[in-house]
DNA sequence: AAATATTTTCGGCAATTGCAGAAAATTGAA
DNA sequence: TTCAATTTTCTGCAATTGCCGAAAATATTT
């Protein structure tokens, strides 16, 4: 579990669209969601899973002349691991560093504030 | 200002040690509070300055068979830069998602809700 | 001034990343 | 059952990154 490795950037893109979805995920449902907007060629998100694949992130199965695939980590994992990661190479894990860097540069907002409140809250039971 | 662009990962450790000096900087101090750590040779970190230099992060003056180096850009903005862009990426820009996060992944001490708490209850005035 | 030591310059190279062409596999249609 | 369409496989390639050797520049010692 602690063997979670940093995705490149467009692996992770595709990941995303990985956990958004029901599995079996298709190269299709790739394509509609990310690979059109970024004017990907089919081959290049099916290179893309493969290396998503290899790293073992998701596994795969062939069915006919299509392939379908399973996210094998979940995103709740690899936010932890990413955040983690952020969190000693920018701030020392200081979580104060953080909220004041954040705050300094305008990313936290009232809408924010009203959610954190509720969850701290709840957390306090 | 928004023409920063995302370090890759060595020359911003070097970043950081240029960060916690008073310039002018030195590849001998490079070299002493990072540079032997790594077992790099003086040339490494040589190339990976002119890197920043091209990149704008620092600006360079040769003194005799030496050069010295000063940065260009705070430490404050480029951490102003990578948090927001760590949380566009990986939280949405949803600050209860990443505090979720932390939380989840044991990377919050009870100290820090104290804080967080404590922090909240003053925004709100 | 010659030899030595230090630091830089220049060039390069392997691994990774972001992409896609060409050819093959498979299926569905005519 | 041949053709056309779709999807995959295999291969490759340019840019970036992490690192360093060899040679040059400059300073220091003798």
């Amino acid at each position: 579990m602690g063997t979670i490795k940093k995705l490149p950037d467009t692996e992770f893109d595709i990941m995303k669209v990985v956990w958004a979805n029901k599995p079996p995920i298709t190269t299709n449902i790739i394509m509609q969601q990310l690979g059109n907007e970024r004017e990907w060629k089919a081959q290049t998100v099916i290179s893309l899973m493969l290396r998503l694949v290899e790293r073992g992130f998701i596994r795969t199965e062939k069915n006919g002349k299509e392939r379908t695939y399973f996210p094998l980590i979940s995103k709740e994992n690899y936010l932890k691991f990413e955040t983690g990661d952020f969190m000693e190479r920018f701030h020392g894990n200081s979580f104060a560093s953080l909220v004041a860097t954040l705050y300094d540069g305008n990313k936290i907002k009232d809408s924010d504030l009203d959610k954190l409140e509720k969850w701290l809250k709840e957390k306090r039971d």
